[in-house]
DNA sequence: ATAATGCTTCGATGAGGAATGAACTATGCG
DNA sequence: CGCATAGTTCATTCCTCATCGAAGCATTAT
């Protein structure tokens, strides 16, 4: 029999699939409350809080409570390493997808995560925005420029709200395998193009498909 | 709900104690048969039979059947890493060890981590080629100086043969909390210590204790 | 051959834990 | 104060999966 430090207990933290979502939705490295994380991982509010507690007794995660929120994150660098390389492993040891089909090359281009894009098209209008220092990338986290407010409010997106939910969050990109841009202002943009009609949604897929007159206003807008 | 690698399915493996604990006495390098791991994993035959079969279908073994006995052994590098990432935050967070006995002492100082060496010694040895420029820190990755071929060809390492395997990895060191080498060059600076007889491996431990003159020659050669 | 060893498969049992709705607590707003 | 939102706790149901004994294969020894 083994003895020494109980990695059956860590590993089994994540080997919950809501859990681990949870913890993979944290590697962005923004602290994220409990209903989020329900909706990342898919599970109701209650089932999310028990395993909260329980990554919270493994000492897996940190908690800061702010008023009636509480906000929840890894709790070091240690523990992203972890999750980063069982990721790797996961990765190398899956089933390589047999062919990438033709919805999955629309995936890669652009799609639905959650509220926001993600695809080539997202992760390339975060660096443009990035370029153009209307959004400042501080190691993993995204802040507004102070330029950021009218350049917004002239495309008629209001960055001075301030909601229950971060503006900008960093979102790692699975196929890009970079990250894109999530928070209340990647979701403001994701309506703007639906709400325009630059694009509409692929019917039961998270696939998002331009137009040509949409993806050249699209890249007006925000590529240029 | 997120996509991409399932790293659910790969912490649920390392995640049961039983198997956990055949990891662990895997890390030491050697391949065991199923009897050796049902003893360290304190388990039936059957139970870690069953236990194997399910490590093997999740890509985290190689088996070798050689007669009768069938060996096994760890996958690769990446699969030894994330052992020693998640062995690294349960050592962290988990109730710190009422007092670390003696063998304790030894693993901190040197030990196997499952082709290369671990510990204070190896975290020091990474720092010193740093150091003296044969090795070149990058972010996280570690490559070789221009320096480095010559230097190495002279204590008998030949660092120029281009392998599958990286050359130069950082290894998280969950003892020291800092990183040590590993790859190829990890594993032959390895194989040097047990092939000079500047140390030897404990009994039934990962431990690696060197001898007064043993480790007076590794200092001479990798600390000076 | 027959026996012995090493290991896997099968079948039955049992315990841990993941899930949810409903009830409860806490904070913020008008 | 009363209402709404955010979150936790509780009790219950359900199901997966770890476990072991017994039996079945496979390889080596005699």
């Amino acid at each position: 029999m083994r003895e020494g430090p109980d990695i059956a207990r860590i590993a089994s933290l994540v080997g919950d699939p809501a859990r681990a979502n949870m913890l993979s939705a944290l590697m962005g490295g923004t602290a994220l409350t409990a209903s989020e994380l329900a909706l990342e991982a898919g599970v109701s509010l209650p089932t999310a809080s028990s395993h909260l507690s329980k990554l919270m007794e493994g000492g897996l995660l940190t908690l800061a409570s702010q008023g009636r929120h509480r906000y929840y994150g890894l709790a070091g660098p240690q523990v992203a390493g972890m999750i980063e390389a069982i990721t790797g492993v996961a990765a190398s040891v899956g089933p390589q997808r047999v062919r990438p089909g033709p919805r999955d090359a629309a995936m890669r281009v652009a799609r639905v995560c959650y509220d926001h894009l993600a695809g080539e098209q997202a992760v390339a209008m975060l660096d443009r925005l990035v370029d153009k220092q209307l959004l400042l990338r501080e190691d993993k986290e995204i802040r507004l420029a102070p330029a950021a407010a009218s350049h917004f409010a002239a495309i008629g997106i209001d960055v001075q709200a301030k909601p229950r939910r971060p503006v900008c969050r960093a979102c790692l990109d699975w196929s890009v395998r970079r990250s894109h841009l999530a928070g209340t202002l990647g979701a403001a943009i994701l309506d703007k193009i639906l709400a325009e009609k630059w694009a509409r949604r692929e019917k039961d897929s998270r696939a998002v498909v331009f137009s040509p007159v949409g993806r050249q206003a699209f890249e007006k807008v925000f590529l240029a």
